[in-house]
DNA sequence: TTTAAATTCTACCTTTAAGTAGTAATTGGA
DNA sequence: TCCAATTACTACTTAAAGGTAGAATTTAAA
């Protein structure tokens, strides 16, 4: 698998936030249920997204959440790196250490550019650029 | 990670068999400890690589492993089979059950040329292709 | 025939990701 | 002021991957 649960999760919920008009609130509770993730395991996330200035949370009654930022601001890896998912430019694909032209591994020449078109997919794909494609969300 | 830890020790040990000239015997003992893999868990891993025919075993006194097809007839994708890391064409990079052109997640249209390019790189690279390629084994 | 070197099998342990539970803290509205 | 709705925190449980232990089995050499 590409990417662990959590940065899956997380894309869909912000994904979703972005596509939402003039950045209302939404609240865990709808964003549990409208995108049938985990109510608990959500607001985990959802915490954590807050701790790095993704997104704003108001605490108490009528709180929620809302976007931090301009949805064309927050790329795909900004969401990754949080999770540790991001493609690290020598990332070994064998595990070997890193690689480089000096030094590779076995499938290193094979592996440039996925590798390359995975980086960019994911520093390229803002939320504004995502949000509201799809039928599933 | 894009492949897990027994899928990148398999590739290893494969390409190393592969890099072996004339197929000749080689036993776990020294496979661990020519590719840093721990011992039992390399054992773990060859077991299920003979089950699948691509290596065949011998074994007693004087026993070990070789090829049991080509170099050139066995592809990456083969191994990734063993441990579900192939990449399904319809494998939905959110997470979200199946994605097609009727049905598809926000991510779909960005997923596509990266998806292709890492199923051409397992289907298409051979153990012939990578064995004996770069400094680190 | 015995022994040592090898693979194979079964079962277990450890670590990490994924998910859950309960409670504390915050805050707007009645 | 009190209550209900909300996020935040701490701790726990579960599931899967990664890894280990020990014994059974096989086989060639001594």
């Amino acid at each position: 698998m590409v990417l662990s649960n959590s940065s899956q999760y997380a894309i869909r919920i912000l994904a979703y936030m972005a596509d939402q008009k003039d950045s209302q609130l939404i609240n865990a509770t709808e964003l549990a249920e409208i995108l049938y993730i985990p109510y608990k395991f959500l607001t985990k996330i959802m915490t954590e997204l807050v701790k790095i200035d993704l997104v704003e949370s108001i605490r108490g009654r009528e709180g929620g959440f809302k976007l931090n930022k301009k949805s064309s601001d927050i790329m795909i890896s900004d969401i990754l790196d949080l999770f540790n998912d991001s493609i690290k430019d020598e990332q070994c694909v064998l595990g070997i250490g890193f690689c480089n032209g000096m030094c590779k591994c076995a499938l290193h020449d094979q592996w440039m550019e996925p590798k390359l078109l995975l980086q960019k997919m994911f520093r390229e794909s803002s939320l504004k650029d995502i949000a509201g494609r799809g039928c599933k969300i």
